[in-house]
DNA sequence: GCATCAATTGCAAATCATTCGCAACTGAAT
DNA sequence: ATTCAGTTGCGAATGATTTGCAATTGATGC
């Protein structure tokens, strides 16, 4: 999550429940992975974290379906072709940016957001409603300047 | 193009032949195409334009991974897996921003841009070295909402 | 606790975008 | 016309993601 403390697996699994969504091992097992991570994960990373035998792939994959559809995690595109998915608070819509390196690929929380003032111009302007935007910043982190 | 007028298809194979490449058929053929459309493309829609027999996808995969090297087209993301490339200008170097219909897919070019000042204070508190950004716009355009 | 059943999982196969190997081909320069 | 590095076509790999399906398992109610 972005605005810091880390949410409770009671509030998470209370979540899925009310949705008549099973509390399965890899579910848990996932959610408890997210929970501790503060930065975006791809399913592969979230499936090198599980325990042997904790689950398939493929399950993952399923999982962050869910997960996303409710609302529980944000999926982040940092345009190197593979989804990464971070927990989402309760009542957050999980909407903020990162800052990758492009060497070490290490990432940054980013607070600022794209001025509002100028996305309702744009919409505006063109017509569009419920814009919204995505954005990512991209750079080289102090460590990887040498 | 987003600066508005076509460029010439002399300028554009004067780019080609200075790095000693080849103005082949399937490569005249991809920038004819990129010079008549003003968003971004992609390679299975330049395919698709291309006259029957005027290539083959893998070659326009290869022609644009060249372009893009030589900077004479621009890579866009719109989140769907799907890489779209658009012709840069001379001297340019095409960095811009698209509004994309979420129900129709239509592209309207963008003239804004993430705030030089707010990038600047963002690379400098996190030590970050060439900072720029990945900024793309989503909504339901006029025809859309009905 | 135990039966019941829809939701879920594991595994393999399918999809999709993109890349690659390689022999045949072709611009461009001589 | 000759030559050869750069290119192409085609099919086979890759890598991320999805899907079919039979076997498994939470959650609910006895
Ligand atoms: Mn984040
Ligand atoms: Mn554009
Ligand atoms: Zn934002
Ligand atoms: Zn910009």
């Amino acid at each position: 999550m972005h605005s810091g403390q880390k949410q409770e697996l009671a509030s998470l699994t209370g979540r899925l429940r009310r949705e008549s969504r099973k509390i399965t091992g890899p579910r848990a097992a996932i959610l408890e992975i997210l929970r501790h991570h503060p930065h975006p994960l791809t399913n592969k990373e979230i499936f090198a974290e599980l325990p042997k035998g904790g689950g398939d792939l493929a399950t993952i994959y399923r999982a962050m379906q869910l997960l996303e559809k409710l609302g529980m995690v944000k999926r982040f595109d940092f345009g190197d072709g593979t989804a990464r998915f971070e927990l989402v608070g309760e009542g957050d819509d999980g909407h903020h940016h990162h800052l990758i390196c492009t060497r070490c690929a290490g990432v940054v929380e980013i607070a600022e957001c794209f001025p509002e003032e100028i996305e309702r111009r744009i919409a505006r302007t063109n017509g569009y409603a419920g814009v919204t935007h995505r954005l990512e910043f991209f750079g080289i982190c102090p460590d990887c300047q040498q």
